[in-house]
DNA sequence: CCACTCATTGAGTATGTACTCATTTTATCT
DNA sequence: AGATAAAATGAGTACATACTCAATGAGTGG
């Protein structure tokens, strides 16, 4: 057989470090031991040093590979945006899904290595590039109202990652801020970008 | 005489750490080792913990500290702030006056001890008071538009710590962000609340 | 000037965590 | 089945950092 089970067996064990990496990290932040990473697999604590070089190697590897789901699910999402209100609503979505581990991602992107920055930045450009084409559209339309594209997003983006960052102060517990919250802040801000007077400007 | 040479030279020290932390936390974050802040401040290691039991407590000292300053500088900004236009531009320049630590602590306050939930609680709680004021009297007379001021004071505080939090996106080096942007921030904000034609609502 | 007190010192200790590597376990090949 | 190679193990090492404490020496009071 072409595939042994020994290779089975060692992407196995790669893939469970990496899925659990990812989940512990979620709940605890990246600041956990590789220690409890180790436990929390089930597997010995070198073993991971037999898969990554160092932890920082894991880290990276973990981040890009987010940066890669995350933004080919923002890419995605992009085709059905027709409107705004459409757009935010599946940006929303997409936070759910990947809220834990993102939310830890901008917490504390300052201290961890380089890579959080391009995987920051990836995620980061692909929301703004289909955000800055639906918008500039409505402007044109006139449903939006005439205010810099790239202020839009950063009040977007500010306001959605300050309710992320401040779970606690939102939240009680392991709740979802974004479900908790979301339609709020989208009304708001849809109601504040909008012009509530139609094409007249 | 009363105050000894000795209780001076104690006080001093104390002092010489406090403000040392606090700068080189500023410049490099909270996870400076103590003994950093002991080399920088010209003393002893040993010297530190003969002032605080432990370095969460000298942390929770700092933090405190930083809270009552903050909180009352901004607490006196709302005397003179009998607009939001004026309220926001006073913010910013506090915001300019502290902003090292002040990233620092929304950066990191998520794995700081829980003092520092309460500082960041204390700066906002003061914040949001003055800011509902203003906005409501301004809502009533009609020059801002009728928008939840709770949202409107996240929004606000949401964008201009996207900025804070992301200075190497947007800044070179140590530049102030709020210097570099905090006009354009305000502008900007002030455009997408405000009644564009006046009191007709 | 001497005895005493107290702030300061820094080598030493304790602890946590990343990473190593000789050994063990397990799959594969003949 | 026995020999070999790959994967996993976990006790051991290196290092960073918080905190200790006996020793130092400078200010204080008699």
């Amino acid at each position: 057989m072409r595939v042994s089970t020994r290779q089975v067996q060692k992407q196995n064990t790669r893939k469970k470090i990496m899925e659990t990496a990812y989940s512990v990290i979620s709940n605890k932040g990246f600041s956990v031991p590789s220690s409890v990473i180790a436990e929390e697999a089930g597997i010995s604590h070198g073993s991971i040093f037999a898969h990554f070089p160092t932890m920082n190697d894991l880290l990276n590897n973990l981040l890009s590979d987010f940066g890669d789901k995350m933004g080919a699910r923002l890419h995605m999402l992009a085709k059905k945006s027709d409107s705004v209100d459409n757009l935010l609503k599946e940006h929303l979505k997409v936070l759910e899904e990947y809220e834990a581990f993102y939310s830890r991602l901008i917490s504390e992107k300052n201290r961890l290595p380089d890579e959080a920055k391009t995987t920051f930045a990836v995620i980061q450009s692909t929301l703004a590039l289909h955000f800055s084409n639906v918008i500039e559209r409505e402007i044109s339309k006139g449903t939006v109202r005439k205010l810099p594209t790239h202020m839009l997003f950063n009040t977007w983006l500010g306001l959605v990652h300050y309710y992320l960052m401040n779970k606690d102060f939102f939240s009680d517990g392991n709740e979802s801020v974004i479900k908790n919250y979301g339609p709020e802040l989208l009304s708001f801000y849809l109601k504040m970008i909008k012009n509530e007077r139609g094409v007249y400007e």
